[in-house]
DNA sequence: GCTAACTTCAAACGTTCGTTTGAACTTTGC
DNA sequence: GCAAAGTTCAAACGAACGTTTGAAGTTAGC
């Protein structure tokens, strides 16, 4: 167990921080498999046997990147849901349903690489399950308790179902920054997903209930 | 250009049905680059060089299976379709929904591995989008045009992230047969699905649109 | 200023990858 | 029945993979 006393130096925390930006652009962009420790290394400037001296191996650094990319987002969506909850006891869908869905949004406009949250999800299940359980787990029985709460009339498994098809229309917003061209249309591209996303996800959730 | 003139065996068509057979597994299940071929041809129970002989390059052996996968539930969607149309003059967005959703998922039930449809939009972009476009562009710009005329209030572009959210619900339900045991619920299977994904995406359709 | 720990890197480890080769074997066309 | 074409396979190709090694370089503590 204890391990030796470390006092690491100032560089280091660059070169992890390097590292990670690297795994998290090139993870996202070409998945688990398609990404190699060597282009990781290329990109972030640094030698392949480091990547593996920070972090252990490819498996845990996927790990690091994933939980550096995402913490972040499902910390603040469950600090929008407790400001949600201090401010009115009863919230309505609309806006649970902004609590938990802007933050990643927000983050795929400012930070780096969100996408690789979603990119997650298309891992093999090997890979992917341990990892979203151990990291949604808690967020997301939070969510499914006050969306219970806001929509009475719907039941519980009823409910997991739309929460599922939540889920799956911010992965495909986050992956798909725009709907791919292949309608013909073209066109510059359309800033409006992020609101679109929410009508459509409200408009699933409260189906049949009386706004 | 002019190919020899090759007079195929029946056996030949024996193993290349084969190898498309373990080829849908496994990029369904590991994606593009988690599969190798020497995989699929152990799970054929046929040499490495057979892949390459019947279909070229790895590549090319995702492309046969993705349109072996995808060609069948295009078609079935496109004949929906057109029944559709034959029946009544302005067929309701539930029945449109039903049409494109609900080939896919029939197979998912009856077929092999119709998740492969699903996983391909995962890949990288270079390898997925020009796969995407030749195969889905026809066929989703006819139930544009048809979902445009049975919600002339919904603009154009609106109606595109619609049909967007659309697809994603669709393949989260393919990759996920069920929501990911996050919420604690656990239990048993609910077949339900296909039900509360029509629903879900009909009221995502319609929203704001009196029925 | 010396020791011990931390960090980096070039090089190499054995394995697996996609692909090719060339020889065996089977079928077809005549 | 015989040449030609189609099909399969064991073996090998070079390249790339994740990981390890060991030495060189750098900093911290005393």
């Amino acid at each position: 167990m204890g391990e030796p006393a470390r006092t690491p130096r100032a560089d280091s925390a660059h070169t992890r921080q390097r590292i990670l930006d690297a795994s998290e652009k090139l993870f996202s962009e070409r998945g688990y498999s398609g990404t190699s420790l060597r282009a990781i290394a290329d990109e972030a400037g640094v030698n392949v046997a480091a990547a593996n001296y920070h972090f252990g191996s490819k498996a845990q650094l996927l790990e690091a990147s994933f939980q550096r990319c995402i913490a972040p987002i499902n910390a603040e969506r469950l600090r929008r849901l407790d400001e949600l909850q201090a401010r009115e006891d009863s919230p309505s869908v609309r806006s649970i349903v902004q609590a938990f869905v802007e933050p990643g949004l927000e983050m795929a406009r400012t930070a780096r690489f969100p996408r690789l949250a979603a990119r997650i999800f298309a891992e093999p299940k090997e890979l992917s399950l341990p990892l979203l359980k151990r990291t949604f787990s808690a967020m997301a029985q939070r969510y499914m308790a006050v969306l219970a709460q806001a929509l009475p009339s719907v039941d519980e498994a009823t409910l997991r179902w739309r929460f599922h098809f939540m889920v799956g229309c911010l992965i495909q917003l986050l992956n798909f920054e725009q709907p791919p061209d292949v309608f013909g249309a073209g066109g510059q591209p359309d800033p409006g997903g992020p609101e679109h996303l929410i009508d459509f996800i409200v408009a699933g959730m409260c189906q049949g209930v009386p706004s």
